[in-house]
DNA sequence: CCGTCGATGTACCATCCGGTACATGGACTA
DNA sequence: TAGTCCATGTACCGGATGGTACATCGACGG
């Protein structure tokens, strides 16, 4: 089937740069990672930039796959949080929030091939999140403010997982937001 | 004086890097940028990495001005948050926080000289915040929770804020969150 | 059994890279 | 004024880079 080759490929490529990150790697040394040429990326994907792109869609879809298991939780808003915070601190995942992140700080600087990035980064989030607040019987604007809050403050715990490593003390600070944010009005 | 024109020097890098970031800059566009050769970037700093190295250690500097002028708020714990993010969130700051995170980025990924940003980006800030919490009435545990909770949520905040520009549902998002982490137990 | 076409290997290209060698300026010092 | 030393310019190096040209392989369809 055509294109399976390239998707072969786009999958190794990925693991690759999830281990080593994309910013210090060349084309070749991509390549060599993934267990091909650099002839054959050029041939796949066009460009560097074209391979960064197509890894960018698949970290995307991976984001939007972890979405979507966060619906599929219990009916209890805080043991949903707490599991989502479980999902994201395992381990295994690391690799990929270290990708995630980097792509995240290019994001920053406007490059054209992070695009698709910035645009879903925080929107393709927004709208389940706050569902799960409204459930919980805050209004529209009240909802809207603690999705986005509990969106930064996840991705700001992560941050800090995956440069100390204080697995214990995080776990206990993200189970510490689970409460206070879904707790009923404090004012 | 010795050593003047290379901290000016270093002073024209820093600010070129904030606009354009480093990850995709040769050392002779940093050069260019800095309006020098990449000659005297060599000369002074000895290599590429020298250089990356030099600014890190500025760029965390500026993050211990920042963790100083933290303390020289006011005594209401809440005000103290809120001026914190206002500060954080001025948009003339916002360059040197793309690069901060773009450090992060790197040093997530182990980058050598990335080392001393790696032991201090949380170790510099948790004795002061946590005291702030203790001044609440926290006893010593729940402070350095509160204290790390605080410290992430205000870096997701400032990530989302930096991708989307959404400044005033973040701006009641802060707010929000300086009310939820100030008050007392919930549970 | 042959032609087409996706996939791949080899070899090459101009350009740019980080880093070095060496000469020189220019200020301050003895 | 002669010497010293930081700073800088010019020119160069070997090697790596992203990208291309061209030949070839192999499977599948006529």
């Amino acid at each position: 089937m055509a294109g399976d080759a390239r998707a072969a490929l786009l999958d190794r490529c990925v693991a690759f740069l999830k281990e080593n990150g994309f910013s210090e790697q060349s084309l070749r040394e991509i390549a060599a990672g993934a267990g091909t040429s650099h002839r054959m990326l050029i041939y796949h994907f066009g460009s560097r930039e074209g391979l960064l792109a197509e890894v960018v869609r698949r970290v995307e879809d991976e984001q939007r796959a972890a979405l979507a298991a966060l619906a599929t939780g219990s009916d209890d808003p805080v043991e949903v949080s707490r599991q989502f915070w479980r999902r994201l601190a395992d381990p295994a995942l690391a690799p990929a929030e270290r990708l995630f992140f980097e792509i995240y700080a290019h994001a920053l600087h406007g490059r054209s091939w992070t695009e698709p990035f910035r645009a879903s980064v925080v929107a393709a989030w927004t709208g389940p999140v706050e569902e799960l607040f409204v459930r919980l019987g805050f209004d529209e604007t009240e909802s809207r403010r603690r999705a986005r809050l509990g969106l930064a403050a996840t991705r700001g715990l992560l941050l800090d997982l995956l440069v100390t490593g204080d697995r214990e003390l995080l776990d206990a600070a993200a189970d510490l937001f689970a409460r206070l944010v879904t707790a009923p009005r404090s004012q």
